[in-house]
DNA sequence: TTGTATGCGTTATCAA
DNA sequence: TTGATAACGCATACAA
């Protein structure tokens, strides 16, 4: 059932089915209903492919991101694709996993799809190295960016995320504050958002965090500042190494509550007792904070709040209307049983 | 740039970068690389709108979930899209909620956008009253209808999943025959895999299960079966009003981490001992399990295996080759630290 | 207020 | 091996 035979049933032309359905221009309330009740009763759906074509959209926004199973970005995805939904967008779900090369061809291959826009979920998507970054600047050519969680500046690139700089920076002075010395930061992702909270921790201890534009990759020579990318188990693994080699250490502050917790199950294992030997803070105030024991101190980056603002911006741009370039939130931290400021 | 464009440029007819393009019929090794020379530098993409007019697909396939934000679901939204993905399908993401009404309002909208299949994601969508499964036979008369963790036998209906009924009740034997007296079940949905949970708990205590088909949501009249659909804390709330009221249990199997990490909670403020005072089994092996403290027993369902086999499933429907209606995978115990046997 | 005719960019059929 | 042309189903400019 397409819209010519819609047209003969109801006993008018094709222009006019097509009026009544985009219910714009005028069509008199009686010829209206003798479409609608043809409508109704042969459950027509215009065809949606026929109408892409005409309009040259189909109203789908491509989501990409490493990984949609991270409980973080998962939730992300959910605001957006319930906001998008909102405003009749569907969403094309895509997971790059993190390496550039497929990053570059997953943006590709959303553009080759003609979504309306593209939105990519993570930090991750945005390198310290700004070369890296050009693939996003290409795509923006040929469609909105909208970045959540990191910033790119760039024409037709659009940011929405949380001050995480600040944010690590508060949490860092509140531990100083009460009392903490030896503070081991731990961070699983060099990505733009990484690298911000390394600097927020880096400014409350008054270390120069510029050093960081300089040694790409192995950012700082400091036993107090860790990379690990890994499982929970290596994470503590990880801990009980620099533990036994003698590193000393009253507090630890992450860049993800996954770190958190295999700090956690470091710290039970050499029976250290949270918060009085050890504190830790974590980041994201995801699911994983309430199931532990004790529950984790982290660092809440209103991801609802940043999505919705991405989604309401990204409606802005396809309307032409005038929309912010990159919008920015204040992370907040939410205490638990893991800290005592 | 369109395929006149490069038919110009290349001059050939557009057939010919069709053929080209779509690499079947024979073309002259010549101007097959004259094509491709023109393709290549100016960059063109096929219009995908245009050919989904002509062939009546767009290759993309519809997923939908009642809330995608669940770690568990998320984990199958992950693993179907990568599936597809390899086979060069498009995965549309929607969201229904829980409530009958939106979920048949979704999978018309995905019925609307003629996606080539749709797959149902989590056993909430079969409901015990069959009269409320209408909506998804409806759906497979036009279209492939997929179901990850749940059965429902109808024509173009095709579910992968586990058998959790005897997964409970190999849990529940085991808890027994280490000693438990009184186990308590807890669930939060009573979908398809929710009574068959249920059943395998009955089946294991002896009870005649039959009786779930008469009462019609109150399932059993029983202190030990509770259902409680809410956060952590809200189970643990519940758990500590039955304990208040007197009511005594030496373990808990549930039909859903969440519910596990709530019991967890509870034993904590009451000071029982785990697993000595109190046993707690989980079910889906999320990551969850292993945030905890003790460390979850849970049930693993298998859920990356089910998740291929269901677009091995929909590959083998689209290519009309015979492919089974229902597939049934053998879900395992992964102990940890809530029990002892 | 309604109808006619055209374009949107492919793929596929038929001829050459 | 290649080219011309008819679908595919809709939206819309223009005519009436």
């Amino acid at each position: 059932m397409n819209i010519y035979d819609v047209s003969k049933k109801a006993g008018v032309s094709i222009a006019t089915v097509s009026r009544v359905i985009n219910g714009n221009s005028y069509v008199s309330e009686k010829t209206r209903k003798k479409v609608l009740d043809v409508i109704e009763e042969y459950g027509y759906t215009p065809n949606v492919f026929a109408r892409g074509l005409g309009l040259n959209t189909m109203n789908t926004v491509g989501i990409l991101c490493a990984d949609s199973s991270d409980p973080y970005i998962a939730r992300a995805i959910f605001y957006l694709q319930q906001e998008l939904r909102r405003h009749n967008y569907d969403a094309l779900l895509c997971c790059s996993g993190y390496e550039l090369e497929t990053k570059q061809k997953y943006v590709n291959l959303l553009l080759s799809k003609r979504t309306d826009a593209i939105i990519l979920v993570g930090s991750n998507f945005v390198a310290a190295d700004d070369k890296k970054n050009q693939y996003i600047r290409d795509a923006a050519k040929s469609v909105p960016v909208l970045i959540v969680n990191a910033a790119l500046d760039g024409p037709n690139i659009y940011c929405s995320l949380c001050n995480d700089r600040h944010a690590t920076y508060q949490a860092t002075k509140s531990l100083l504050n009460s009392g903490h010395e030896k503070i081991l930061y731990l961070y699983n992702a060099k990505s733009y958002s990484g690298m911000e909270k390394l600097g927020g921790f880096l400014d409350a201890l008054n270390i120069d965090s510029n050093i960081s534009d300089n040694n790409n990759g192995n950012i700082i020579n400091n036993d107090y500042i860790q990379y690990i990318h890994g499982t929970i188990d290596e994470v503590k693994e990880h801990l009980n190494s620099l533990y036994k080699k003698g590193l000393k250490f009253d507090a630890i502050v992450t860049a993800d509550d996954i770190l958190a917790i295999g700090a956690l199950k470091f710290a039970k294992e050499n029976r250290l007792s949270i918060p009085d030997d050890l504190s830790i803070i974590g980041y994201n105030n995801s699911i994983l904070c309430q199931c532990s024991d004790p529950e984790l101190t982290s660092i809440d980056n209103k991801l609802e709040t940043v999505c919705i603002n991405c989604i309401t911006t990204l409606m802005g741009v396809l309307q032409g209307k005038e929309a912010p370039l990159k919008t920015v939130f204040s992370a907040e931290i939410v205490k638990r049983d893991t800290t005592r400021f």
